[in-house]
DNA sequence: TTGCCTTAGTGTCTCTACGGCACTAACATT
DNA sequence: AATGTTAGTGCCGTAGAGACACTAAGGCAA
C-alpha cells in the first residue's frame, strides 16, 4: 500500500468490510473493415490467468499517465494500434464475481472504430500476438478469454444499433470516400442491403458531409469524393418523435 | 490484503506500478414524477470527504452480497426507497485523477425510473438526509457533491435522449394508467406539447400496451386504463433507418 | 331533466419523405 | 464507335406524421 491513509479513510467511511476490493480494467472492441469485412482487434494473452488465449485488447489504469478514463482506452489503442485519434465510445462496464477466475472484478468496455489504411499493427510488440480477425468467426467460434466474448457481442449490438440512426460509419473510412464505399460500409454492417436513392438522400440531407471538391477516378465514371463536415461531428442525422429529421 | 497473492500476480502480469489502485463504486440517479415535475433523489453526505453536501445515492460494491454489479445497483435503491424492481440502466462509467480529492477513482452511474406511489423513502434511517427535489433546481444550484452535478446532467441527457424513441416513461407511472397520464410524463420529461392524435396513434400502433379492461372514472368521461404488455418490455416503439416503423 | 363544462377519444385532410425503379451521365476498355 | 460498368438523378405511389375540428361520455349546477 503506497497510500494506506488515504485509502482506510475512505474504506471506513463507506463501511467496505475489508481490503479486497475488486480492481478495474478498461477493454477494447476495435473494429475496422478491410476487404468487404468487419474485423475485430485480437491480442493474444501472454501472462496467466487464460494465458494463450485470445483477448480484447486492454489493461489497468496507469494513475500517472492517464488523467480520465477514456486516456486509459486512448493509450491501449495506442499501443496495439498506433492510432491515436480514434472514434472511441464508451459502451459499458461490466462487473462481478465470476467474469474472472481471480475473484470481484470490473472492466469498462470501449468501442473504437479505425480505417484500416490507418493502422500500423502491434508497435514494439510480437506482431503475431495482435491480429484482425473478421467479427463473424470470433462470434462463431466463441473462445475468447474471460468474458469477452459477450463482451464483444454487447459492442458489437451497439454498432449495428448506432449505424440504424448516425453516420458513425464514416470513421471506418479514410478522410474523402465516396458515397457509394459509406453505402457499402453500412450494408457490410448491417449485414442487408440498401437502396442507393434512399442512402443518398438520407445521408446528404443530414448535411454532415461536404464535397472534397475532388473525384474518385479509376474505372467507369468518377465519383465525388466527400468528407465529413464541421456539424457531421455528432454523427446523428435523423430522430424520431416529432419535428423533421434533423 | 485477504488475497496478497492473487493480487499481486494480477498487478505484475499487468505491469501496474504499485498497489494504489483506484476504487470503483455506483452512483444512482434515481428519478420519479410528482405533481407534474420531475425529481430526483439526494441524500446527504454523513463523512468525509464533502460531508454535509447533498450527493446522488450510491457505494461500493460489497463482494459479498453483490454477484454482479448491478446487484450494487439494486441494493443501493432498495435501501433509499424500498423498492426492488426498478427499471434501472447503466448510463455511463466516470474515472479520473480528479473527480475525488482523496485520488484515482472510478464510478459506475445507473439511472432508475420509479413510480411516485411505490417508493418508501429512507428506510431505517435519518429521513431528512434522503429526500426528493425538482430535477431543475438541482441542475440550476449546482452544489452536488464530487462531479455528481456532471453525472447527473448526463444521467438527465440519457433520459431525455431515451423518451424520443421508447415507450421508457411507463415506468414512472403505476401499473395501470391512462394514455393521457401517458402523455403527460412524455411532456413533462421533454418540456414541451406533445400532439394527442400523433401520440396516441404511436403509441398504440407500436403495440406495447394492452387494455386492462377498467376504466379510470372520477371526473368527466372515464378513460380506458393500460398497462404494459409482454411485448412492451423492449420500450422500442420506433425504427428509423429503412423498413417498417416497429 | 336539461344544459354546460371538461376530459377522452376519433375522422380526416394535407404534406412530407421514403422506397422503388427506371432512367441518364461519364468514364474505361476494346 | 460500341459496349460495359459504375455514378448519380427523376419521378411516382404511398405510408404515416402533424394539425385540428369533431364526437363521446361523464360530472355538476340549477
Amino acid at each position: 500500500m503506497t497510500s494506506p491513509v488515504s485509502e482506510t479513510t475512505y474504506l471506513k467511511s463507506y463501511n467496505i468490510h475489508d481490503f479486497d476490493v475488486p480492481l478495474t480494467s478498461v477493454d477494447m472492441a476495435i473494429f475496422t473493415v478491410h476487404e468487404d469485412r468487419l474485423k475485430v482487434l485480437l491480442t493474444k494473452r501472454a501472462h496467466h490467468p487464460e494465458m494463450g488465449k485470445w483477448a480484447l485488447p486492454g489493461g489497468f489504469i496507469d494513475q500517472i499517465k492517464d488523467h480520465s478514463l477514456s486516456d486509459t482506452a486512448r493509450r491501449k489503442l495506442k499501443e496495439k494500434t498506433g492510432v491515436d485519434t480514434p472514434y472511441l465510445e464508451q459502451v459499458e462496464t461490466f462487473g462481478s464475481a465470476k467474469r474472472d477466475p481471480r475473484g470481484w472484478s470490473v472492466t469498462v468496455a470501449y468501442l473504437a472504430l479505425l480505417p484500416y489504411e490507418s493502422i500500423t499493427l502491434a508497435i514494439g510488440e510480437n506482431t503475431e500476438s495482435v491480429i484482425w480477425v473478421n467479427l463473424d468467426e470470433v462470434e462463431q467460434n466463441d473462445t475468447l478469454a474471460f468474458d469477452h466474448n459477450s463482451i464483444l457481442s454487447i459492442c458489437h449490438e451497439r454498432l449495428k444499433a448506432k449505424v440504424q440512426y448516425t453516420s458513425l460509419p464514416v470513421n471506418l473510412l479514410p478522410e474523402a470516400f465516396t458515397l457509394t464505399e459509406l453505402q457499402n460500409i453500412f450494408e457490410i454492417i448491417l449485414g442487408k442491403p440498401t437502396e442507393k436513392k434512399s442512402f443518398r438522400r438520407r445521408i446528404l440531407d443530414a448535411n454532415i458531409l461536404e464535397e472534397t471538391g475532388d473525384m474518385k477516378t479509376g474505372s467507369n465514371r468518377p465519383a465525388k469524393l466527400y468528407r465529413v463536415s464541421e456539424n457531421g461531428e455528432k454523427h446523428v442525422f435523423n430522430r424520431i418523435i416529432e419535428g423533421p429529421r434533423v
